[in-house]
DNA sequence: TTACGCTTAAACTTG
DNA sequence: TTAAGCGTAA
């Protein structure tokens, strides 16, 4: 059979990898260098070579943008639909299994899941149950705390007594928490997690079934793999097996977030006979940016080992830019993308990439005041939007009466006189006969057990939701939400709302009546199963609301310089990379740098950041900087003197001052601005130093001077700096 | 029940 | 600096 198709313009490595024997198989796959293309080539060999039937291959991702991406892929390249074949991330497959398996799972038919958001809120509502105070015990950290113990697997009974207080009483919030979800039928993402591992440990009939069915597994992205992802993969392969994974153990960033990184490096021992392949030939970058990604994270130690090469060339050396202060890093950045652009450049081929969210402000602003488009991404996403999530809560609660957390967000949304005190009083009756909210509100209603006032405007309440359940019961989906949207009041709210963003929200609700079209044209059969009613296609789209919520919201369209954070720049390439920011405290973020685990982890951040780049990489670090209204001195990154000096070039004057450095006089001449080489000066923040070097005239005219007590020679803008001599 | 001023704290974010 | 959460006042 002729199979060139499949191995058409790969390298030998990555022919290797697709071609290989059925067994267990890690790729390293560094940045850039066609993981995607071995993982759907690999696909390609396993059905056209191999003969396998789409229905024994599962392939998992960590994003649902992932799954679609390599879906889309496969399909192309054999021009044939997948049938059985399953695509998807973890959670969507869990999901999936659940819905099959939902009795095995000791779940109600009509379970729901619970986001980030509810699981807040119902974390919140069980320690105000348990009477424990929010201020010491912060819903946040208790939330972690049960998510942490998922992601390792731990129900409540198997948190380990260390004897502190603080983890018992994390402990008890714990199983408190998971006794109400059981009782409701609710399952947030861990738990999608967890019991679908426990379903295939706990029925080995069922494991087996999926043993003999899913004869080929692929793991995209192994390196973010937590534990119960892993233990599942493994228990589903039975250690042995085809298992096909990729990753790159020096680009995981999510630990965090639960990823193990030994996982990717424990493979080899827990799936005996494991062989591995490295893909290190770059398609991106120039060979001066992947020796300065190689340098840097180099100094981790606890690394599979790795080197990036390309066959492109050198390039430009890594460019380092200390300004004065982060309004001089912005200005510069500006200013370098103007070049760019003048130059024929497209802006959407530049990014400015920050650690921290909080940074984008000035970058904007200054963007905005010269006129350059921008985009910034990280705002919040479809189904995260407070309007759409008040649409949903009425649909939770057509669907599920008992869901306490959308009864709280429902019920005074848009306010119908229900306030604090009112929702006081059911919370209390809740918890007194155990029951949902909606059936304390009901018994309450009954008893007299409320003031005339609130009384009357409790039945109204849920006299809606029955009127909304009940009018819409036998009519399609789009129908169900739209009446809901309506009849809810929140369209009117939203309408009424002169505020700014009020007709925006309208649109967003109309929207959502366009996506349950969509959503019913696309929906997967596993999921819906045959013969469905109106309640299981409203279950089903509300698992999807939570599952997908849809990609990040940014700016305008056309060509924009792009604006994220490092980790969301994860898988993405730019011709031009301002990698900003670059200061102790900043990056690595303070919070890091007394670990020597996460330090690394901010290393690999690093790392991911340069090898974004495809031809020019920007540095930039400020001597000063304003961060939460103070104005602190600050030191460049450990980062950057990782990068060897070799391969970079200190950007100095701006290209404007070139022509005068090129006919200004020897440095030892008087200076302009008055500063002369070794002449002594205060700082109103770095103290007494002496000046090195000037160079530059005007606006920009910069000096470098030793501050002894600020650490060393910094380089200062002398318009900003209010020297005085000494 | 809502509105305003005070206190506090501040990474990264998939599903 | 800013945004969110909370207690007190209207």
């Amino acid at each position: 059979m002729d199979v060139s198709w499949i191995l058409d313009n790969l390298n030998e490595p990555q022919r290797q990898a697709v071609t290989a024997p059925l067994g267990p198989l890690r790729v390293l796959a560094g940045a850039g260098s066609g993981k995607t293309r071995v993982l759907t080539r690999r696909v390609a060999w396993l059905l056209a070579v191999e003969n396998a039937s789409p229905w024994s291959i599962l392939a998992v991702t960590f994003t649902n943008k992932a799954a679609a991406e390599m879906r889309g892929r496969v399909e192309a390249m054999l021009e044939q639909p997948l049938g059985g074949l399953w695509i998807g991330t973890f959670h969507g497959i869990a999901h999936r299994l659940l819905r099959q398996h939902w009795q095995d799972s000791g779940l109600p038919r009509a379970f729901q899941i619970l986001d980030s958001d509810d699981q807040n809120r119902l974390v919140k509502r069980v320690l105000r149950e348990l009477g424990l105070d929010e201020k010491k015990w912060p819903p946040p950290a208790a939330a972690a705390f049960i998510n942490h113990c998922k992601d390792e697997m731990q129900r409540p009974a198997d948190v380990v007594d260390d004897g502190k207080p603080a983890r018992r009483q994390n402990q008890r919030i714990y199983a408190a928490y998971q006794r109400e979800c059981d009782r409701v039928g609710l399952v947030d993402f861990g738990e999608l997690l967890l019991r679908a591992y426990e379903l295939w440990r706990d029925r080995p009939e069922l494991l087996a079934h999926y043993r003999e069915r899913f004869q080929h597994v692929l793991v995209d992205e192994f390196q973010d793999t937590n534990t119960v992802q892993y233990q599942w993969i493994r228990l589903l392969s039975g250690g042995q097996g085809d298992v096909f994974i990729v990753g790159d153990d020096d680009q995981c960033v999510y630990g965090w977030r639960g990823s193990k990184v030994e996982n990717i490096q424990r493979f080899s021992t827990d799936f005996p006979g494991a062989q591995t392949l490295r893909l290190e030939q770059n398609y991106r970058s120039t060979g001066v940016i992947l020796q300065a990604a190689n340098a840097l994270i180099a100094h981790n130690a606890r690394r599979l080992g790795k080197n990036l090469w390309t066959d492109a060339g050198d390039g430009d050396p890594v460019r380092i830019y200390a300004a004065f202060n982060e309004v001089d890093e912005a200005r510069f950045v500006a200013e370098r993308i103007r070049q760019w652009t003048e130059n024929g450049g497209q802006r959407q081929e530049t990014a400015i990439l920050y650690r921290s969210n909080a940074q984008s402000r000035l970058f904007e602003e200054t963007l905005l005041g010269m006129g350059l488009p921008y985009r910034i991404y990280g705002g919040l996403r479809f189904f995260e939007r407070a309007e759409i999530k008040d649409a949903l809560a009425y649909l939770r609660l057509v669907a599920n009466r008992d869901d306490d957390p959308s009864f709280e967000r429902a019920v005074n949304t848009p306010p119908r006189g229900i306030g604090a005190r009112t929702l006081d009083l059911l919370r209390d009756a809740a918890r007194a006969d155990s029951s949902s909210l909606w059936q304390a509100a009901m018994r309450l209603i009954n008893n007299h057990g409320l003031g005339g006032r609130a009384a009357h405007a409790v039945r109204r309440f849920l006299d809606l939701i029955e009127m909304l359940d009940a009018s819409t019961r036998e009519r399609p989906l789009p129908e169900r939400v739209s009446a809901v949207i309506t009849h809810s009041g929140l369209r009117a709210m939203y309408e009424e709302d002169q505020a700014d963003k009020g007709e925006m929200r309208v649109e967003n609700l109309d929207e959502l009546i366009n996506v349950t079209v969509r959503f019913i044209a696309h929906i997967d059969p596993v999921i819906i199963g045959a013969e469905p009613t109106p309640m299981d296609w409203l279950n089903a789209f509300l698992a999807h609301a939570a599952l997908e919520s849809g990609e990040r919201q940014a700016g305008a369209g056309e060509d924009c310089v792009q604006l994220m954070t490092l980790h969301m720049a994860k898988g993405l390439e730019f011709a031009l990379v301002f990698l900003v920011g670059w200061e102790e405290g900043l990056f690595p973020h303070s919070r890091s740098a007394a670990d020597e685990r996460q330090l690394e982890e901010e290393r690999r951040l690093a790392y991911v950041g340069l090898t974004r780049a495809r031809q020019h990489v920007y540095l930039c670090h400020a001597e000063q900087r304003r961060w939460y209204g103070r104005e602190s001195p600050q030191s460049p990154s450990r980062f950057v003197r990782e990068v060897p000096e070799t391969l970079t070039q200190d950007v100095r004057a701006r290209a404007k001052s070139r022509t005068q450095t090129l006919t200004a006089a020897p440095p030892t001449a008087a200076a302009p601005g008055g500063l002369q080489p070794r002449q002594r000066v205060r700082h109103a923040k770095f103290g007494e130093g002496v000046v090195l070097a000037v160079e530059g005239e005007g606006y920009h005219s910069r000096a470098r001077i030793d501050f002894p007590a600020a650490g060393g020679p910094k380089w200062l803008v002398v318009a900003y700096a209010k020297l005085e001599p000494v």
